[in-house]
DNA sequence: GCGACAG
DNA sequence: ATCTTGTCGC
């Protein structure tokens, strides 16, 4: 819970990058997931060429029933009009703020969340998947479809191979390149908010089904980008 | 100066 | 992110 009263969605992208470099040291990397019963997927999609936000998040009992199969105990969708443009590196500046009025609307209170987007694996160490965990004091993973910043070898072919993504001059271990699909590309893991990349490929390849991406990610996906019929708006 | 660049 | 046809595989 940074400081509320200071923190402007709204920065110039030099205000921004300040804020984000102050964050960042506030992110922590350690390992507090004992009782998770509630695990939670986000992702933001849009409407109207962009001029509406849509953040949704899917709420799923853990453990699964079986393999993949989750039992989903809440949905919200959240709509307001987008306020910043795609900046690389400041996405948390567009999206963080339509997520947390999606969480205000949340019934349960999940013990852990998966975030559509890069956690630490950021240039200033600060992706949304960070900026959103510290600012609900949430443990996070960040799970992206492909990379921003980061070198790294390729996987190895079979499902939960994966290879260290590394950035610096010092080779600093920023996340994981993960095979979640054999055939298919790469997903990238990186450690959120309190959670390190141990525990954050664990829970990853726990929630794997047959896809590519994890079932939280999954489903907040279909549900943000209303490609999920069912209930929802 | 020339690329790279989450969603 | 979003748009959009066809195609491949279980």
């Amino acid at each position: 819970m940074p400081d509320t009263a200071l923190h402007d969605w709204n920065l110039a992208p030099k205000e921004a990058i300040a804020l984000q470099k102050r964050l960042a040291g506030r992110v922590e990397r350690e390992d507090r997931l004992d009782t998770v019963r509630h695990l939670a997927g986000v992702d933001i999609g849009f409407e109207q060429d962009g001029a509406i936000t849509r953040a949704a998040v899917v709420v799923l009992a853990w453990p699964p029933e079986a393999e993949g199969a989750f039992t989903v105990v809440e949905r919200v969708v959240h709509r307001e009009p987008t306020r910043m443009p795609y900046v690389p590196g400041l996405l948390s500046f567009r999206e963080v703020p339509a997520a947390l009025g999606a969480f205000e609307k949340l019934t349960t209170r999940p013990q852990l969340a998966m975030v559509d987007g890069q956690g630490i694996a950021h240039p200033r160490r600060i992706g949304v998947a960070s900026h959103l965990g510290l600012w609900l004091d949430l443990p996070t993973i960040g799970v992206a479809k492909t990379r921003l910043c980061g070198r790294h070898d390729e996987p190895g072919p079979a499902r939960g191979d994966w290879v260290p993504l590394v950035d610096g001059p010092e080779d600093e271990t920023i996340g994981a390149v993960l095979r979640s699909r054999a055939k298919v590309k790469p997903i990238f893991v990186s450690p959120g908010h309190r959670v390190s990349l141990h525990t954050a490929l664990d829970w990853v390849v726990a929630c794997l089904g047959r896809t590519k991406l994890p079932e939280p990610t999954r489903l907040a996906d279909r549900l943000a980008s209303r490609r999920d019929f069912k209930k929802g708006e």
